[in-house]
Parts: structure tokens; C-alpha cells; sequence
RNA sequence: GUGAUUGUAGCUCAGCUGGUUAGAGCACUAGAUUGUGGUUCUAGGGGUCGCCGGUUCGAACCCGGUCAGUCACCCCA
């Protein structure tokens, strides 16, 4: 047979791991340095913990696992009832029970739910690992991405929501990527809900006017009309998108948005909360924007208040992160009143941004820093002790695997963008000192055995 | 999941309306060059034309299916 791999998912090659580690350490780094703690969970889950958390859409993106033994004679009936149930868009246990995680929130949620009783809250913890989703695969869309992770629960404080900014913030900083951090407030949308057609009319009117900056003002109308709002209503949203038009000027769309909404209590509670996190992260010096966001609505329903996304700026991409706060996510497991609020990264987003912008240091596609020359059997048995000897030191060194023409060995260390070649032949035996190059600069010197291990090689 | 589009050498691509042994650049191998690479020159290797089937005297080219990539919708990191 020949070999290949399941639509959407990827192998990494060297070069390409060494870049998302370069990735995943910086955003680790900046979760520990905040005072998040690490979890890991499984990658798959009982279907019902992840069944009815994504909305409707969301539902059908879940990877389900197939039960074994199906065809065990005893299980045969079983099995074929189930099936049938299946085919009628339902699930049933007897033919799946498990699925793969489809996003690190809900197990999240699952693990507080299971541990309340021992974690001291507020709980902050990270998570990296990979999610599956069942989607048609497109640039930047995987079936198997990794999610960074950082949520606190167990606190309503709008300190957390500052501390994520500006974990967002600094994180994009340093990976050089020019971003928009968006922000909205689901108690704003509920607000214009309500003066648009009643509560029940939330998620018709966000899943439309998220699509405002794609499809246009016009198109969203249609939208609206379509799921139900009638002429006055849309003219309530029209007038509340207008605002929108000067998304950036933040201060201007808080008042807009204040005018709008200053006899709605919910509406206001949000208005204050997104210029409290704007005052407090307002003087971060940054070459990322933080831009209130009206249109901002997400699909993960269980969101309640200041929710989240990032955009990079330049790169056309879907969102590279996004988060936001939920009162209750815990009680979808029985377990009442744990606040929460958290983050996401998108790695393999960002790497497709960094990739595209040029913005990984050369540094970092280095492994090898040395590479001793092999040039003879005596001569490289030299070579081999002084290459022990760097290694103790621990400069990542290797030895060319047989004696071959330099020409050769020079190649080998280009390809692998090895900075440093040893040479070591019999003339160097006798000296007792090494020659070292530098293949950028094209520079070398003779350095005495004993002092080659302390060489800074950079 | 729906619709469209692409799939030729390791990589980027050419291949006219179906017509003999399917091409180029880069990469690779060998030599010019016995301890100094990146430049240059010469020679050479490498392709079940994604896969399966059909139409035809004849298919890389037409048709059907399938797999994978890309794009739009949906949704999202």
C-alpha cells in the first residue's frame, strides 16, 4: 500500500518542530510567569461531557470513537438498533461512547467539576495539547491543531481579564506578530438583544452581525430578515453597527455604545467592565492594538461576559486566539457557581502567520552547533575526544559520519545550518590545536585542544 | 457537511485542439579540484503523469469514481 496521512493532519519535520517549540515555549513562559499551572488531560472523552458544549455546529465537528466489539455475536442486535439510530442523526451508546477533545475549555471545565473539593481557587492553569475537529480542512484550518490554554476560575475579579490581555499582549510582542486584540461583552450584546427583538433573539442577531466586516451591512440586514427581525429591529442593529464604522477609536465607541445602552443595566455592568480592562492595559507599550469591537460575538455559547479575539494584522487568516469569561461553565457538570474566564492560542495559525511574515529568528532552525570534521581514522579518534569534551560542555556538537572530501563535509553542515566546522588532520595532531571556522563569516583561528571545549561557540 | 478548482521528477512548473522515446530550472550524483564549502564549467541518474476504471487504433490530455491539496459557504484556532 502506499502511505499517507489522514485529510487534515501533518507530520513536522525537524526545522518545522524546532519552530513551534520555539512557539509553545514562549507562550509557556508567559503562562508561568503570570502563576498559571500546568494540567493535562486525555485526548479523548466520554461524548456526552463534549455533546450539546459547541452549539448545534459545533456538535457535528466532534470526532467520535467507534466501540469495539460490535460484531461480538451477543452485541450483533445491539449494534444494528444502534446503527439505525445513528442514521437518524442521533447518538447511541452502543455503537459510540467516546470522542476525541475538541477543544481544552469543556475538559477543563470536566476536571474543576471532578476536583472542586481539592483545588484552591482562584484556579489558573495552562494547557497545551492537540484538539480534533471534523472539519473541512483549508489554509490555516487543521483536524488536528494544538490550543494553548490559560483560564481562571473560581473568580469574577476583572483583574483576570487584565492579566489575560496582557498575557496576549506580551506574548505577540514578543513573537514579533502585529495583532489586534479584539474585545466585546456578551452583557452588550445581550443589551442590544433586548432592544432588538427580545433575549431569544441573541443568537440570531450575533451569528449575523459577526459576518459584518465579510459581507457587509447590506448582507447582514438580509441576515437579520431572514431569521425573523422585523423592520424596526434590524434598524435598532443597523444604528448599533454604525458604530462599528469607527472601530479602533475606542473611547469614541464607548460613548456611542454608553448613549445607547444607559437605560439597560446589563448593558452598562458590560460597558463598564470593557473600559475597566481598557484603563488598565491602555499604557502597555506595544506594537499590538486592543480595539473594543462591537460586531465581536463568538459562537461558543457559553460565554457571558468580556469575550475575546485575535486577529494578526496583514495576514489573511482566521482568528489566532480568542477566549472569553462564562459564569457557569462547571455547572453543565453539577457543580453551581464557578466562574471562570480564559484564553486560546492557535499555534498552528500563528505559525502560518510567522511563516508568512518571515518573523522566525534564524536561531532558531540551529541544532548542531559544531561539526567536527572527519578526516582519517587517527585523525578522527582526535576529533572524537574533543568533541566529548564540547558536548560536557554543552555545546551541541556531532562528527561527520565518515571521511569524505571537505567538500562533502562542508555541504553537510550547510544543509544543516551547523555555524562551526573543527578541522582536526595530522598536521593539527602534532600542533595540538584545532582549526575553527565560522561558515557565516567564512573566518577561522587555531585554538589549543584544551581550550577548544571553553571556545564560545555562538 | 455543500459547491468549485487543482494534482506531471525531491521542489517550482511547462506540455498547443488526444498522436512516436513526457520537458525546463533548482536540487541530487560524478568529474574539473588529494586539507577549505557557498561561484563556475562538463557529464549523469531520476517520472506507475495522485489512484482505480471507462471511451479510443492511440489518453498526462476526454468521461466516471476515489484520495489529497486549495478556495467559497458553514463554522472556527
Amino acid at each position: 500500500m502506499k502511505p499517507s496521512l489522514p485529510q487534515g493532519t501533518r507530520d513536522f519535520g525537524s526545522d518545522v518542530v524546532r519552530k513551534r517549540h520555539y512557539i509553545f515555549n514562549t507562550i509557556k513562559t508567559a503562562f508561568e510567569l503570570y502563576g498559571f499551572q500546568p494540567l493535562e488531560t486525555p485526548a479523548m472523552e466520554n461524548l456526552e461531557t463534549l455533546m450539546g458544549k459547541y452549539g448545534e455546529e459545533g456538535d457535528k465537528l466532534i470526532f467520535k470513537i467507534l466501540n469495539n466489539g460490535l460484531n461480538d455475536p451477543k452485541n450483533i442486535e445491539k449494534s444494528r438498533a444502534a446503527f439505525a439510530n445513528v442514521l437518524e442523526g442521533k447518538n447511541d451508546k452502543n455503537l459510540t461512547e467516546r470522542a476525541l477533545r475538541y477543544d481544552l475549555t469543556i475538559p477543563f471545565a470536566r476536571y474543576v467539576a471532578m476536583n472542586h473539593g481539592q483545588l484552591t481557587f482562584p484556579f489558573k492553569r495552562y494547557q497545551i495539547q492537540p484538539v480534533w475537529r471534523a472539519d473541512r480542512p483549508q489554509r490555516g484550518r487543521y483536524r488536528e491543531f494544538y490550543q494553548c490554554d490559560a483560564d481562571v476560575v473560581g473568580s469574577r475579579s476583572l483583574l483576570n481579564e487584565v492579566e489575560l490581555t496582557n498575557i496576549y499582549s506580551t506574548v505577540f510582542e514578543q513573537l514579533c506578530i502585529p495583532v489586534e486584540i479584539r474585545l466585546n461583552s456578551r452583557k452588550i450584546l445581550a443589551a442590544l438583544a433586548d432592544s432588538a427583538g427580545g433575549s431569544e433573539k441573541m443568537m440570531d442577531i450575533t451569528i449575523a452581525i459577526d459576518k459584518l466586516d465579510k459581507i457587509g451591512l447590506e448582507k447582514v440586514q438580509e441576515e437579520l430578515a431572514e431569521r425573523g427581525l422585523d423592520a424596526p429591529q434590524i434598524a435598532v442593529v443597523a444604528n448599533y453597527l454604525s458604530i462599528a464604522n469607527r472601530a479602533g477609536d475606542n473611547d469614541w465607541v464607548l460613548g456611542e455604545l454608553q448613549k445607547l445602552f444607559s437605560d439597560n443595566a446589563t448593558g452598562k455592568t458590560g460597558l463598564d467592565e470593557l473600559t475597566y480592562i481598557l484603563s488598565q492595559t491602555k499604557d502597555l507599550s506595544s506594537v499590538n492594538k486592543i480595539i473594543i469591537d462591537p460586531t465581536l460575538a463568538r459562537g461558543l455559547n457559553y460565554y457571558t461576559g468580556t469575550i475575546y479575539e485575535v486577529k494578526a494584522v496583514g495576514v489573511k487568516i482566521g482568528s489566532i486566539g480568542g477566549g472569553g469569561r462564562y459564569d457557569d461553565l462547571t455547572g453543565l457538570f453539577g457543580v453551581p457557581n464557578i466562574p471562570g474566564v480564559g484564553i486560546s492560542f492557535g499555534v498552528d495559525r500563528i505559525y502560518d502567520v510567522m511563516e508568512e511574515l518571515k518573523l522566525f529568528p534564524a536561531a532558531v532552525e540551529q541544532g548542531t552547533k559544531v561539526l567536527f570534521f572527519n578526516l582519517g581514522e587517527e585523525e578522527s579518534k582526535a576529533a572524537y575526544a574533543l568533541l566529548q569534551d564540547v558536548r560536557r560542555a554543552g555545546t551541541p556538537a556531532e562528527i561527520f559520519h565518515e571521511s569524505q572530501k571537505f567538500d562533502k563535509q562542508f555541504k553537510y553542515a550547510e544543509k544543516k545550518s551547523i555555524p562551526y566546522i573543527v578541522i582536526i588532520g595530522s598536521s593539527e595532531i602534532v600542533e595540538k590545536t584545532a582549526v575553527i571556522k565560522d561558515l557565516r563569516s567564512g573566518q577561522q583561528q587555531k585554538v589549543a585542544f584544551d581550550e577548544l571545549a571553553r571556545f564560545n561557540f555562538v
